[in-house]
DNA sequence: CTTGTGTCCTGTAGGC
DNA sequence: TGCCTACAGGACACAA
């Protein structure tokens, strides 16, 4: 499940290929992968366009164009982006853009949740309109005790239900909220509202080293195999995982003792340790 | 406005 | 062996 440091990870790793080229055909291979225009729109726009850098907002990435345009790919859960030769086509290939060097960029999808829009920069279709609500990064500026704080004030919901909104903090999701949580030893159930300045302050921060540590690691790839870096290798951070999937296993603090627990709050899981996290 | 729930989608793991 | 169900989960629509 890409969220920030994977997607960042493919930023990083996609640029380079990336750049200089055009783009000479664009295939559709399942039209609900296309979120804005229309695929056929989508085809005509993109011939012949040319890449002029990649960017990313929270999870979303974000390959910008001439012409000030942008192609914007969210990967959802299983989404990922790689280059390959022309003969080569991936399973689960749900666009390819062809490249002037006779190589293809391919949007892999197993799920088809993903998405692709083509959109002219700074004016976003209703479809991105979560992309333009986005919160601060916890990887960028102004993010810390006082931003977090203010967000979380007066709250009910559990803590870990807000991090995962991206009006909160963009680009985090279940696996590094959970990471975080742990790191500032905080339970995800607490209501928001009711946690203390330096609890607020811890997680702040928490935030701050869980997601660079992600991106040092080349985000984390989990035995499903969701996750691949546009080479196909493996993330390296699900071996610095504390507490996510760790249900029934023991805490890996040193002296702890004690056994991740998994608690299902919504329709989605959160591991935590439940002798360090209060 | 806030909060919780259901839905999208499809491959895979696990049960029987 | 093979079928069937539950599950994964980010974002959003919607209800209370």
């Amino acid at each position: 499940m890409p969220e920030l440091p994977e997607v960042e990870t493919i930023r990083r790793e996609l640029a380079p290929e990336l750049k200089g080229r055009r783009v000479t055909v664009a295939r559709i291979r399942r039209r609900d992968i296309v979120g804005h225009p229309t695929p056929r729109a989508l085809r005509e726009r993109l011939k012949g366009a040319a890449f002029r850098g990649l960017g990313r907002k929270g999870k979303y990435l974000i390959a910008r164009l001439d012409r000030g345009r942008e192609l914007v790919f969210h990967m959802r859960l299983s989404g990922h982006l790689e280059v390959v030769g022309q003969d080569e086509r991936p399973r689960f290939e749900r666009a390819r853009f062809e490249l002037d060097d006779g190589r293809a960029l391919s949007f892999v999808e197993p799920r088809v949740l993903g998405k692709v829009y083509l959109v002219e920069a700074g004016c976003y279709p209703p479809a991105l309109r979560g992309m333009q609500a986005m919160g601060c990064e916890p990887v960028g500026d102004g993010f810390d005790r006082a931003y977090l704080a203010d967000k979380l004030s007066g709250r009910k919901a559990s803590v870990k239900s807000l991090l995962l909104d991206q009006r909160v903090c963009c680009g985090v999701g279940n696996i590094y909220s959970d990471e975080a949580l742990f790191r500032a030893r905080i339970r995800p159930t607490r209501p928001a509202g009711g946690l203390s300045s330096a609890e607020v302050g811890r997680l702040a921060r928490s935030l701050r080293s869980v997601l660079a540590d992600g991106i040092r690691w080349c985000g984390t790839t989990l035995s499903d195999g969701r996750y691949l870096r546009p080479g196909t290798q493996s993330g390296g951070f699900q071996r610095h995982l504390k507490v996510f999937g760790r249900k029934g296993e023991k805490c890996r603090r040193r002296g702890c003792g004690g056994t991740v627990e998994r608690v299902k709050m919504g329709n989605r899981n959160s591991y935590y340790c439940p002798r360090c996290q209060r």
